[in-house]
DNA sequence: AGTTTTACTTAACACTGTTAAGTTTTATTT
DNA sequence: AAATAAAACTTAACAGTGTTAAGTAAAACT
């Protein structure tokens, strides 16, 4: 009764496909360049095969975010593993490399934490219970948890902070993304800065 | 002869039908959701018209979103007129001031900050010199000076201060936008720690 | 070999932004 | 006032979009 083993690994091959294929054109072209139907002549089948395996376009993307930001949460999961001396550096790190996977993934970055997906009504359908965004966030509270106890941060809501530290990643990433046009100081200064700002900002 | 001052007038005026129809509908539904035939019927013209006045529908946006982002100017260059005690005070004003005018302009605030608008080369075409969005970041420039000349935030160069600054305060508006469904603390909170961190993390 | 299930495709719908060509209205000239 | 020129606006169409319903080919089961 290995028939229907091997179809099950069949469908999930092409289901690779369909996202590799889409993945890289997203990333490349830019979520809204990209139509099902260019995604479809790049794998050599029709159109509506893809709806056989995604929901919709957002659905297709929201898979590849899904995987994309496992590598994300995978990154700051070595950091964290890799017992820095103190809990504030960890911290440190894992909003660096917050940042530099954004500017690494840029299209990813966008259509996973800047673009909002709306529907037709104005819905938001980013379903974040279980998303690997949530994921990534925790880690980040897990760190502000980590270097409040070692007494490196002020005391304080741990939902708050962690959030704070969110907008401040997520701004400087989501500028340096979207604004290429804008006169910015050198990349590296910049995070630099930001990082150190909500840092000294956060202390005792 | 002052057939052709009426006339360019009359232009004027349907140039700003035009531009508050459209206004209206990004503001409501977004700048996705709202086709240049749903404009058009709006106003009660033929869609083409529409071409007559406005070169396409991102130079539609622009024009709006420069008329919107006036007014964000105007209302910072007044907290910058009322000559509050100390320069400090007025860059926070001014912060709270951008995060509101965000949140209060949601759509206008997407499109003309978190959007980035590509063509189809993946170029974008949001010219930055002369525009709202430079006036604005002008004022915190300034504002930044005349925190540092007073010696209320520590030395250091202009451009990277602002710069970390627009970043947190984008930061915590695109986030309040962009993710309706993530389990933000209370909004002010938020806010209040986004702007005190900054702060003291600027400080000397 | 015949039947059912699965996988995939064709054709179509209702949209989209945008352009070229044509029409109506307004102003100028004779 | 009639003819001409210019401006304002519309109709029709192109080439594309996401998505669905209906149909076909292939594989699996009886």
């Amino acid at each position: 009764m290995g028939v229907q083993e091997r179809r099950e690994r069949e469908k999930e091959e092409l289901r690779e496909i369909i996202l590799d294929a889409a993945s890289e054109m997203f990333a490349q072209e830019g979520y809204a360049n990209v139509s099902m139907r260019k995604i479809a002549d790049k794998i050599e089948y029709s159109p509506t095969t893809i709806y056989l395996y995604f929901k919709d376009k957002s659905d297709l993307l929201n898979q590849i975010c899904e995987e994309t930001f496992g590598k994300l949460i995978e990154m700051v999961a070595a950091i964290e593993a890799e017992d820095s001396d103190a809990p504030i550096n960890c911290l440190q790190k894992g909003m660096r490399a917050y940042i530099e996977f954004g500017l690494k993934y840029p299209n990813h970055y966008e259509v996973t934490f800047i673009t909002p997906i709306m529907d037709f009504l104005g819905q938001e359908v980013h379903p974040y219970e279980g998303s690997s965004g949530q994921k990534a966030f925790e880690h980040i509270t897990r760190q502000v948890v980590g270097s409040m106890q070692a007494g490196q941060i002020k005391q304080g809501d741990v939902a708050v902070i962690s959030q704070t530290i969110w907008a401040a990643i997520h701004g400087v990433t989501a500028l340096l993304i979207g604004h290429q046009d804008f006169p910015f100081v050198e990349k590296e200064i910049l995070i630099d800065s930001v990082i150190k700002t909500t840092i000294k900002g956060l202390q005792a």
